[in-house]
DNA sequence: AGCTTAAAAATTGTCTGACAATATTAACAT
DNA sequence: ATGTTAATATTGTCAGACAATTTTTAAGCT
């Protein structure tokens, strides 16, 4: 599994594998494969003209990634979540990202003027963006905010394992998730982490985060409840 | 990769790759593959009678749980952390176990009888051997007790992370790192926990969990610094 | 000897083809 | 509809092949 720079570059892999493991990952991202879909190898190997092999060598990757369910002898499957996983899942990441926002604070007292920049700069995209209707927008933003304070953590390992848990790709399938009216509340819990953050006030940052990651789960619980 | 029963079970997976996996994982937790020496896939693949295709998707799932690293065309060696590394992983599974012991302290509050006796038998168990002089079985009660909080949490999915990360075996390669001295007050830390835990005292079973975790992370840090 | 370079050997990434074991689907009978 | 059986599809695993790349060995030079 591959770690996005910040910026979030596309391109690519240069093995085979990874170029399937992206490939398939996106197409889960964007709805393409719905989960519980199952995914058969030869109709994969079929559709990016690879042999089996690298097929199952992809599969396995998106399995201990957590996008792909498998069974033996019954292949493998877009990971469904239920509620109950869904809730684990980010009672985990408030953890690990509220970790991650306090060493960002951490960081930040002996920070070079060029992290600080970052995180602030970034913050002023998101302002502008948030007055906007483009909820699109707004949610990669919103994903990259995250992934930058993993990065400023300077845990290389908390760095992994988040990205390994791909929640943002799996809560995406309870699409529409992300109303405009959120937005605003949203921007407003990233502002104050940021500040927490460039004081360095690890503690607030870290408590603060804890808190925006639980009020996350409640918006997609509240969804999934309405949708079924 | 595969979740153990709260007690140790060492059954004959059924499919080649889980074979494969556990028999790597063993060799590394005893010892016999060194950190850092590589994993030649013809050598595996002549040394347990198996097909290639089933090495190398072993040893990618090896891979994805941590145990071995892989560069592309240089291929698999056991993974070796670095003092820094260690420290990253330390403070993850700080956060992880913490909210585990929590999780587990309210579950608590519900539990059948069964639950809290398995909880309190493993401890008397503990009690025996820390006053012995097995370091082996005790470090061996040790795994079970963090396993079976992390089992009583409730949470599989934080139970499959923690897991995934391999934590115990790769601080064994810091091999004799517990020395008898620190058994004791190591049980001493784990008798507290698991008395917060079974009061369902959620704030105190993280905050202790969290605390163990530290002092554990010190010993290793310890050990591997004498060491060079 | 010590260092550089070229040739040889080993190793990985990937594909194709094969076959038994298992699972899924279709066809049929009640 | 339901249950049973036969037909088909799919997975788990192996063997063999070949180009690309890395590592090792050998040779050559100073």
């Amino acid at each position: 599994m591959y770690l996005m720079p910040t910026t979030t570059t596309t391109s690519t892999p240069k093995t085979v594998i990874a170029r399937l493991v992206q490939a398939i990952t996106q197409a889960i991202a964007r709805g393409e494969l719905l989960p519980g879909q199952r995914l058969v190898e030869a109709d994969l190997q079929q559709q990016f003209e690879v042999g089996r092999s690298s097929v199952r060598e992809a599969l396995q990757l998106l399995h201990s990634s957590g996008l792909v369910m498998m069974e033996v002898n019954k292949g493998a499957a877009v990971r469904k979540l239920d509620a109950r996983e869904l809730q684990d899942l980010f009672a985990i990441r408030e953890q690990l990202e509220g970790l991650a926002a306090r060493l960002a604070a951490q960081q930040m007292r002996l920070a070079k003027a060029a992290q600080r920049k970052q995180l602030s700069a970034l913050l002023l995209r998101m302002e502008k963006v948030a007055k906007l209707d483009d909820a699109q927008a707004y949610n990669l933003l919103n994903r990259e905010f995250h992934e930058l304070l993993l990065t400023l953590s300077g845990n290389a390992q908390l760095q992994r394992l988040v990205a390994q848990l791909n929640l943002p790709i799996l809560v995406h399938q309870f699409r529409g998730f992300m109303q405009p009216a959120n937005k605003v509340a949203s921007h407003a819990e990233h502002a104050r982490i940021a500040q927490a953050v460039l004081a360095g006030e690890a503690d607030a940052a870290q408590r603060l985060m804890q808190k925006h990651v639980r009020s996350g789960l409640r918006l997609v619980q509240q969804w999934a409840a309405q949708d079924e």
